[in-house]
DNA sequence: ATCACCTATACTTTAATTATATAGAGAATA
DNA sequence: TATTCTCTATATAATTAAAGTATAGGTGAT
């Protein structure tokens, strides 16, 4: 049994005569009587009580039609989900994201969404070290992350934007808040919180470097290993920390806000990354190279 | 897409690889090759990772394979489906019983759906008439009947078994009841409830006719016009009727009884009637030609 | 009885599928 | 590094399946 049988078949049963049929199926009409009958023949049964005044299903016949007719359409959304899956339309996109790039993966993700509706999207936050080892293993499919992480060689990146890195604080703990930008001295006496993230960006040295030439070293009363740490830290009054400062947007309206450091002028990139060897799917191809 | 390229391709995918799928198809390498690349070709998708240690699959090959393993094995149930019908052994058979052949159709009925429990037994009880005009009209296949209608030139009849026709009676009723065998005279002063068939039979006109060769006319006291009804009269002690002995079966434990009126040797064939002429479904055709 | 219409078969032509032979790519081994 | 092995892809020939053409046979209508 072919699915050309049952084309022929079923435009048979619906037009009434295998004349009728063949004209709608635009072949001559023998090779529809012969399929009809290659197709009988397999299945040893009669589909048609044969008149003269057309074609009459058999009660076989009938249960074939009312199968065969869905059975064909079946197919045919068979054939669209695989198509949809090749041009990325559906599929599943796996993704890491650091927290410091929230702010910038949420616009990315909402914007793909939109076009995409029909693509999942798998979101992980966790520690950069985490993330691109699941890249590498192949659990995740690209990652947001802050651009100079040493394991990144190889990787793909696209800056999706930069950050300045500048002071977080709250109004309690602002060393100057008279000012706009806080003057480096006023940071000797004030507690930090830093993120501690094997050295992954170096601007937390470079700060720390700047103060030492200033002639103090401040007092870092806490190092974490994770962005909302610090962040709920700064939040608690423990104290201020240093990060790119859009990250203040994952938390507003709740007192937190940033200021630059007078002198100190780091930076910080926002990017998206991931390995172009090995298989990649066509929703993945179409997720790194979107644009929002 | 053909449900050929899909088998190839589930073969790859099972295997692991083209060369390994072709033996197992019986089939040379290339055509496997070439069957696969058409189907990417027409739904526009890799389905494959192409590597020197095989083939491995992608998210739509993926896709393609849980779903057409699925596909394939449905066409073979379909397919079965639509042969049982052919060969009978499914398919709904609807039947007219005539109440006085219940006896001779309930254990006909019993052997055949022990021997085909997949086929549909479709049974109406009714009056000749309307059984052989449904018949004609193709809402019945086959009818249990008394033979000797006039409608039925031109069916085919199989005779089941044959009755006596004798005088049905309850002890309150019985003209004799010291006798097995009631003589005719005795007929005279009881009241009779005989079946009334538009002369589908001429077993009570044989009966008066007897009767009155003995010099009397028996009272009939109703004439109704289908069995259970005469039945109930008799059981309700309305009288006796005239019906082929092995009716009471149908009320077993009623106090209902027959006996042999003497001299009246009556007798009635219970058959299978059919209509050669026409569509018969291939069921229709295992019942009537069914011997239990 | 002839005509019109429909299906089935015989035969030819065309298209699709398979088989044979072979090239090329990547991993394993010396 | 070169060699060998294995696997896939392509070119071309052979085969097989499907479609087209012509026509016979059957049934109902005019």
């Amino acid at each position: 049994m072919t699915i050309r049988q049952l084309e022929y078949f079923c435009a048979v049963v619906e037009e009434g005569s295998v004349s009728a049929a063949s004209r709608r199926l635009h072949v001559a009409q023998p090779p529809v009587s012969r399929q009809i009958a290659l197709l009988e023949q397999e299945l040893g049964v009669s589909l048609f009580r044969r008149g003269s005044k057309g074609m009459l299903l058999t009660e076989a016949g009938e249960s074939l039609y009312q199968q065969g007719r869905d059975y064909i359409s079946d197919m045919e959304r068979l054939a669209e989900r695989v198509r949809a899956l090749g041009t990325g339309v559906r599929g599943t996109v796996r993704l890491g994201v650091l927290y410091s790039t929230v702010p910038y993966a949420l616009p990315y993700l909402r914007a793909f969404r939109a076009a995409y509706p029909q693509v999942e999207l798998y979101i992980r936050v966790g520690a950069p070290q985490d993330l691109l080892a699941d890249l590498n293993r192949g659990d995740l499919n690209a990652l947001f992350l802050r651009a100079g992480a040493k394991e990144t060689i190889g990787l793909h990146e696209r800056i999706l934007g930069s950050d300045a890195i500048k002071l977080i604080m709250t109004r309690d703990t602002d060393p100057a808040p008279e000012l706009d930008t806080i003057p480096i001295e006023r940071l000797r006496s004030v507690p930090m919180c830093l993120l501690r993230s094997d050295d992954l960006w170096g601007y937390n040295q470079a700060l720390l470097k700047d103060c030492q030439r200033s002639g103090f070293m401040p007092s870092v009363v806490c190092q974490c290993y994770d962005t909302p740490m610090a962040m709920q830290l700064v939040q608690s009054g423990f104290g201020v920390s240093f990060l790119p400062e859009r990250i203040v947007e994952t938390l507003p309206h709740s007192g937190i806000y940033a200021k630059s450091v007078q002198g100190v002028a780091e930076n910080s990139y926002a990017v998206l990354a991931w390995n172009e060897n090995g298989y990649r799917s066509a929703s993945v191809e179409l997720f790194t190279a979107f644009r929002p």
